[in-house]
RNA sequence: GGCGGUAUAGCCAAGAGGUAAGGCAGAGGACUGCAAAUCCUUUACCACCGGUUCGAAUCCGGUUACCGCCUCCA
């Protein structure tokens, strides 16, 4: 089966078709770096790093492009507010980003480009659309003309005579039209600005990502993805900015990620109820984190609650103690190579199931209720008194491709115990055997402490941490 | 006002014409020296009202509630 994407262009589910057989291009709007991220922020950043992964596993070779918006006037108050340079602020918090996504698994881009380093680029862009009459400079100022642009409103479906347009126009501002938006700022007195055509200032936020995707990815890209609040204007605008400047189509494939809730409210400042992903990674596993984000469908609302999470974390564990467990069982299997056929057939068919979820618009919910039915299937299989060493291989290998493509996979690392601990586990095997229970409890117990949990099980004993 | 979204068990969440996946929590049972883990069993008038259909959470029309975007925002 193919990949069926939801293109926010049509509002369906299409096949996706790269422009390039075995290549895709995805650009996803990245942040603005005057802070740390909150966990919406971090929905995005997963979402995304999940489809990349999948379209990874099928062969594609992706070209991941995120942007940090490194100029801006948050940035910029941030920076007189501390007293460092907007560079300052900006690295400071690309940094800080990479540490919070890194740490919930999300793969490094191919291409983390910034707008410091994109200014010739969007210069020109801005010079080429004036050019070709789409653009008009006033005392400084650059905007650029929606009604121009034949397609303006396709991707938000919004007519342009139907825009609430009102409060668009403010004090100051010299646009012709109030649908008019900025390509580029004039710059006041003393903030930090760029030489241009039009004096010094610096660019608009919309004209940033059409000049970043077309230095690094070309005049059509395959996907573009974003947070569905940049549908409009932001998408909107580089859409028209693309367009009307190539007289291509900008991307063929638009992907959007809902919101967010706390406790069923929107976060926000007034509120006062923004989680930092930071502060969230330091309270509780990222993978926890990573797990809870993908049990939804990336479209949907997620609301976000202290018990939503530890009811992920109950969720997951299932799912890492049957992994676990099948490590433990593996080294009382034997290694007959027959009579498997069943078992392999099965687990062969786990693997379709999951890749037609994910196939299905990245259905990372009903992928993830695949692993669950593959937990079962391998609980069910290690209670048999014989198993074979060939399917608890196969099991684990399916379930660390699920968990690969997830970006779930790095707890299942081998864990060692020291030798004190070896040594107690050992002890109390002695004192059980001598039926000497009240010991072999109290070895557990201290044990426990520890955070090593031990499990009697047929084949011996098991640990594991709590 | 325009555009879009959501309403499914105590909770979370898939499903998009053939009478409801999965997980968490709860209850009962099995296994265990006791536990743990696991297995088995168990819980749904799919927001409301009409319509189409042999058949509708699923399609159409309407209603209600909530949410997002239209202004910086993931």
């Amino acid at each position: 089966m193919s990949i069926q994407i939801y293109n926010t262009l049509n509002q369906e589910k299409e096949e996706f078709i790269p422009q390039q057989a075995g290549k895709v291009s995805m650009y996803v709007c990245g942040p603005t770096v005057y802070n740390y991220i909150h966990i919406g922020n971090a929905r995005p950043a997963i979402v995304f790093d999940t489809v990349r992964r999948y379209l990874e596993y099928k062969g594609f070779d992706v070209d991941y492009v995120l942007n940090f918006t490194d100029v801006d006037d948050k940035i910029i108050n941030a920076a007189k507010k501390t007293g460092e340079t907007v560079q300052e602020i900006a690295d400071k918090y690309i940094n800080a980003y990479l540490e919070d996504v890194g740490a919930l698994g999300v793969k490094k881009a191919t291409h983390n480009p910034r707008v410091m380093d994109t200014m010739d680029d969007i210069v020109a862009f801005i010079q080429e659309l004036i050019d070709k009459g789409f653009a008009y400079e006033v005392e400084g100022d650059v905007y650029y003309k929606p009604r121009k642009f034949d397609g303006y409103g396709k991707l938000s479906h919004q007519s342009i005579d139907e825009l609430r347009v009102g409060a668009r126009i403010q004090i100051g501002e010299k646009k012709e039209d109030p649908l008019d938006f900025a390509l580029w700022k004039n710059a006041k007195d003393d903030e930090i600005s760029w030489d241009s055509p039009w004096g010094k200032g610096r660019p608009g936020w919309h004209i940033e990502c059409s000049a970043m995707v077309k230095k690094h990815l070309g005049e059509t890209i395959d996907i573009h993805a974003g947070g569905q609040d940049l549908t409009f204007p932001h998408h909107e605008n580089e859409i028209a900015q693309s367009e009307a400047l190539t007289g291509k189509p900008f991307a063929r494939y638009w992907m959007h990620n809902g919101y967010i809730n706390i406790d069923n409210e929107k976060m926000s400042k007034s509120l006062n109820n923004f989680v930092l992903t930071r502060d969230l990674i330091n309270a509780h596993d990222p993978e926890v984190i990573r797990f809870f984000m993908l049990s939804v469908h990336y479209r949907n609302p997620i609301n976000f609650t202290e018990e939503l999470l530890e009811s992920a974390k109950n969720s997951f564990n299932r799912i890492k103690t049957a992994y676990q467990n099948l490590e433990h069982r593996k080294h009382s299997s034997m290694n007959l190579v027959n009579d498997a056929d069943n078992w392999m057939e099965k687990i062969n068919s786990f693997k379709q199931e999951f890749e037609n979820a994910m196939d299905d618009d990245f259905n990372t919910a009903n992928a993830i209720s695949v692993l669950f039915d593959i937990t079962k299937e391998a609980n069910q299989y290690i209670q048999q008194d014989q198993t074979q060493a060939k399917v608890i291989d196969a099991f684990q290998a399916a379930m660390e491709t699920f968990l690969h493509i997830l970006g779930l996979e790095a707890w299942s690392k081998d864990e060692l115990l020291d030798e004190e601990i070896e040594a107690l586990i050992e002890e109390r095997n002695e004192a059980r055997k001598s039926r000497n229970f009240a010991r072999a409890d109290e070895i557990r117990d201290q044990l426990k402490e520890k955070n090593i949990i031990l499990e009697d099980t047929p084949q011996g004993v098991r640990w594991k941490r709590g």
